[in-house]
RNA sequence: GGGGGCGUAGUUCAGUUGGUUAGAACGCCGGCCUGUCACGCCGGAGGUCGCGGGUUCGAGUCCCGUCGCUCCCGCCA
């Protein structure tokens, strides 16, 4: 392998006894009887137990966890009362002869086998963190499933096209990085949210179909699924058809599984109109591991005696496999009351189908008896308008999911979500907002009137949803400067704005650009999803914390005088007037 | 911007209605140990109980403030 050794130690079996080896690796653990010790080694490969004598080797005494050592000798087959079955090595160890520490360590700030360690400990001394196996497991994964991803779109004809980190500010999204530009004082370069615009471009400029491995970066509040710099499968193609794309798509996701986890996934994915999964689920990334579909009662209980279903724009409900207690449904409906609903009515049907609930005397027998509930079973209501009512059962689908063991181990559930709506009312800023992003094409029967009602025009666009997590997204792009120009219009980007910022993209389009498309798929989070964890800086080498501060390097940092002064930069004081 | 949770030894945690010298495990240091595999046994060091203020005879514990971390809502085309 190496000068340093000729064996990796996880690689020795029974068949290896009698060989001479030489290993490098780290102490994963010692046991130190005095008159003779134990040292298991471990390196990328596994790990194997060495058999040191003392006497021979009095540094092993020095020896403690995560040194790195240097050691040959013959490897032994163990006798039969001290196989370890435990261990993929453990029916030989290796008889060491020579001993070298190459490595000492200091006392380590945590026990590699701890199992909750704080985040921030962790991420000081990432290199520690790193060696434990569950997070090399993690970051091989993610090494390989690039490489499927690679390997599966350059099968397909799709070109690697980098694009820049320095960029320009966009106008919609998300908040931008800004990077001050040191030979234009005074101006800023921003990073790219997504290379969006710019495959737009590459695709325009004849390479038919273009991919990246891209870094996007977001400025915006994180979470223990969103961080500030995320890693996309950036993918764009001239001539599209969907078909195609999507197919495509689903051959990479499917290879991933399979050759990352062994897993199999069954394609074609199913597909969810965004009206349908928003009826049924009450979301637009629905988890289909799970049944829990949302119900609606609003003509059953029209004209009821109570009045909050009465007058309600929609009476929808959850019928939830377990007849609740008071303080369940207690819980329950703080949870709703998070989300925004007012409050959360329930019909309890206990075991032996007697009806437990205050509103219970307000439904008539017929209404009661639409309703159908069964002995053990609790319906759960939002009466709002249906906005809410989608928001709120949602939102408590996946919490009753996860509260109630819905979801059965190892179930993968994927399929696609189309026709989004294209643009939605913000209120805060009083226009309308795109959905998706600006460039999106709307559906055949809405290019010629979607600025008529706004609130209802349909997107060409789709999103991959995989065990309810959003991970991929694309659309097809508009391609005919006389619509880009009536969407901008209607986003209230006046045209002034038009030429500033996207001056060249409206250019390109008006210079023979085909129609194009394509998707973009979170690495980061399909990393998340392929390996069960729930935060995804366990599928990052080298994570920052929630407030975007890297505990190892202590980034960011202040920066010298000199440097600011050059950048044309002058900190404003801090200190508030009282 | 808002809400919940947390902050005690290097690490993971315990700490009762406020009450004597703040504990355990792992790690660290010293000693013993030739078949362990989370080795074992004996001994030891190690604490600004996040920080500041208050209540009290007395505060890790109660109150106020503040800082940090974390989860969530907003936000994230």
């Amino acid at each position: 392998m190496s000068a340093w050794r000729d064996t990796s130690c996880g690689d020795l079996r029974a068949a290896d006894a009698g060989r001479r080896v030489t290993l490098a690796g780290w102490v994963n653990t010692r046991r130190d009887h005095g008159g003779l010790a134990f040292v298991d080694l471990r390196d990328a490969g596994g790990v194997v137990q060495l058999v040191v004598d003392p006497a021979q080797h009095p540094d092993v005494h020095r020896i403690r966890n995560e040194f790195v050592l240097q050691v040959a000798g013959e490897v032994v087959a163990r006798s039969e009362q001290t196989v370890n079955p435990n261990m993929a090595t453990g029916e030989i160890e290796v008889r060491v002869d020579e001993l070298r520490i190459v490595s000492a360590s200091t006392p380590l700030p945590f026990q590699l086998d701890e199992e909750t360690i704080d985040d921030n400990v962790r991420m000081r001394y990432r290199w520690l963190d790193l060696r434990r196996p569950r997070l090399q497991r993690n970051i091989r994964l993610r090494g390989r499933m690039v490489g499927v991803v690679r390997r599966v779109m350059e099968q397909a004809g799709f070109v690697d096209i980098q694009t820049p980190i320095l960029w320009k500010p966009t106008p919609e999204g998300a908040r931008d990085f800004l990077v001050p530009a040191r030979l234009q004082p005074g101006r800023f370069y921003a990073l790219p949210q997504s290379p969006q615009i710019a495959k737009q471009l590459l695709v325009i400029a004849g390479f038919e179909r273009y991919y990246q491995i891209a870094i996007c970066f977001r400025d915006e509040d994180l979470r223990a699924d969103r961080v500030q710099e995320i890693t996309q499968l950036d993918v764009e193609l001239a001539f599209p058809d969907r078909e195609e794309l999507l197919a495509l798509m689903e051959l990479m996701v499917a290879t991933v599984w399979r050759e990352c986890i062994g897993v199999e996934l069954e394609t074609p994915f199913p597909r969810l109109t965004f009206a349908e999964a928003d009826r049924r689920f009450g979301s637009d990334k629905p988890d289909l591991r799970f049944g829990l579909e949302i119900e609606d009662a609003t003509e059953a209980t029209r004209g009821s005696e109570f009045g909050v279903f009465a007058n309600a724009e929609a009476v929808r409900f959850l019928r939830a496999p377990k007849a609740f207690s008071r303080s369940e449904l207690a819980q329950l409906e703080e949870f709703a009351k998070e989300w925004g609903a007012k409050g959360l009515a329930y019909l309890v049907f206990d075991d032996s189908g007697e009806v437990r609930s205050p509103i219970a005397k307000f439904l008539s027998a017929e209404t009661l008896a639409a309703l159908a509930g069964k002995p053990g079973e609790t319906l759960l209501f939002a009466a709002d308008t249906w906005a809410m009512t989608s928001r709120v059962l949602g939102a408590l689908r996946t919490h009753l999911a996860r509260e109630l063991d819905l979801i059965p181990a190892g179930a993968q559930a994927w399929l696609w979500v189309t026709d989004f709506p294209m643009f939605e009312w913000d209120e805060e800023e009083g226009r309308w907002g795109a959905v998706h992003h600006p460039f999106t094409r709307p559906t055949a029967e809405w290019e010629e009137r979607f600025q008529d009602d706004p609130g209802n025009a349909l997107a060409y666009a789709y999103d991959l949803i995989g065990n309810g997590n959003e991970l991929g997204g694309g659309s097809f792009r508009i391609h005919e400067p006389e619509i880009q120009a009536r969407v901008f219009d209607l986003l209230g980007i006046s045209e002034e704005q038009q030429r500033a910022k996207f001056g060249f993209l409206l250019d390109a389009l008006a210079m023979g650009a085909p129609p194009h498309g394509g998707i973009a798929f979170g690495i980061d989070r399909m990393l998340m999803v392929l390996t069960g964890e729930e935060n995804l800086r366990d599928t990052i080498a080298l994570p920052k914390n929630q407030a975007g501060v890297d505990p190892m390097t202590g980034a960011p940092s202040d920066a010298d005088e000199r440097h600011l002064r050059e950048l044309g930069i002058r900190l404003r004081e801090t200190k508030e007037p009282a």
